[in-house]
DNA sequence: TTCCAGGGGTAGA
DNA sequence: TCTACCCATGGA
């Protein structure tokens, strides 16, 4: 079954699926000769369905294996709208980006939109593994947790849905600390049984009405998220006021605005400070590479 | 072997 | 609000 979605103009799939290191996590699975993003998803009837992606110019495709009832195309379209944001628009940055020459590529590789998960909650474990971790640490972690909490596909066992919070709730911090999480472990369970218990509402995040720092507020109340996690986050969810300060951006600022002197999360916001809203997304998309050395 | 990673929690000032 | 210290694990 095909599925064909419209974007809000500029979308390229591809810019979209490579801004950041998401696609590599599981369950995605990247496929370089067809250019095509793939994951295994369970919809809220309890089916496990099989989703294949790429684009088609401004268009997002989806195909699924099997035939869709309406209700479930309905979740996967919702869900897909979400994962790409589809509706995201970023004309007010790029007119201002238009006139910066690091910034000036963003119109036409409509820069901007960053892969999400399905739920704000695959997205805050994600994050929760990349701190302070390695990226290749972070690509196990996360897929140790989807081999030993995900719901196997019917047509393919070895592939696997992303952990629900109930299954890590069930878990113990043994079991967790065993497959690698190490420290992080007692923060997982604590955030899935908060889940679980209803104590923190991740949906409820999502909406756009809660202004940005109270929504960074509950971010930071979450266990294992600090400043650099719910920052990331808020970029996610469309909030670009804040910058995640990470050891790369520390090496990135440092080189390219102070001249290799050691910076702090202060320096970094003072060279993006005048972005005001779209502060995460001139750091984000700054062109470094073209600044030599 | 040592250092540190796409940091966070806590105690104490 | 700021600083010092600890935290598990694996890669470099």
């Amino acid at each position: 079954m095909k599925i064909v979605l419209a974007a809000r103009s500029p979308f390229n799939f591809q810019s979209t699926v490579h801004a950041h290191g998401w696609y590599q996590l599981a369950p995605w699975v990247w496929d370089e000769a067809s250019h095509s993003l793939s994951r295994v998803e369970q919809l809220e009837d309890g089916r496990i369905v099989s989703l294949c992606f790429h684009g088609e110019g401004n268009k997002l495709v989806i195909e699924t294996g099997e035939r869709l009832s309406a209700r479930q195309r309905d979740e996967v379209v919702h869900t897909a709208s979400w994962m790409f944001a589809l509706d995201a628009d970023f004309e007010p940055f790029y007119a201002r980006a238009d006139a910066k020459p690091r910034l000036a590529h963003c119109r036409a590789g409509a820069c901007g939109r960053l892969l999400r998960s399905p739920t704000l909650w695959e997205d805050v474990v994600k994050v929760m593994m990349t701190t302070n971790i390695q990226w290749s640490g972070t690509k196990r972690l996360v897929n140790a947790l989807v081999q030993r909490f995900g719901e196997p596909s019917p047509d393919d066992p070895s592939c696997r849905t992303f952990p629900t919070p109930e299954a890590i709730a069930r878990s113990r911090e043994a079991t967790l600390r065993k497959i690698g999480l190490g420290y992080r472990a007692p923060h997982l369970l604590k955030l899935a049984r908060g889940v679980v218990a209803g104590e923190y509402d991740l949906d409820a995040l999502k909406d756009p009405g809660l202004l940005t720092h109270v929504l960074r507020g509950r971010l930071l109340a979450l266990p294992g998220i600090g400043p650099y996690a719910a920052h990331t986050l808020l970029f996610l969810l469309g909030r670009y006021d804040y910058i995640g300060v990470d050891t790369e951006a520390v090496r990135l600022v440092s080189k390219h605005f102070y001249d290799g002197r050691p910076v702090g999360e202060r320096e970094i916001n003072v060279v993006f400070d005048g972005w005001g809203e779209y502060k995460a997304l001139a750091y984000w998309f700054w062109d470094y590479a073209g600044m030599g050395q």
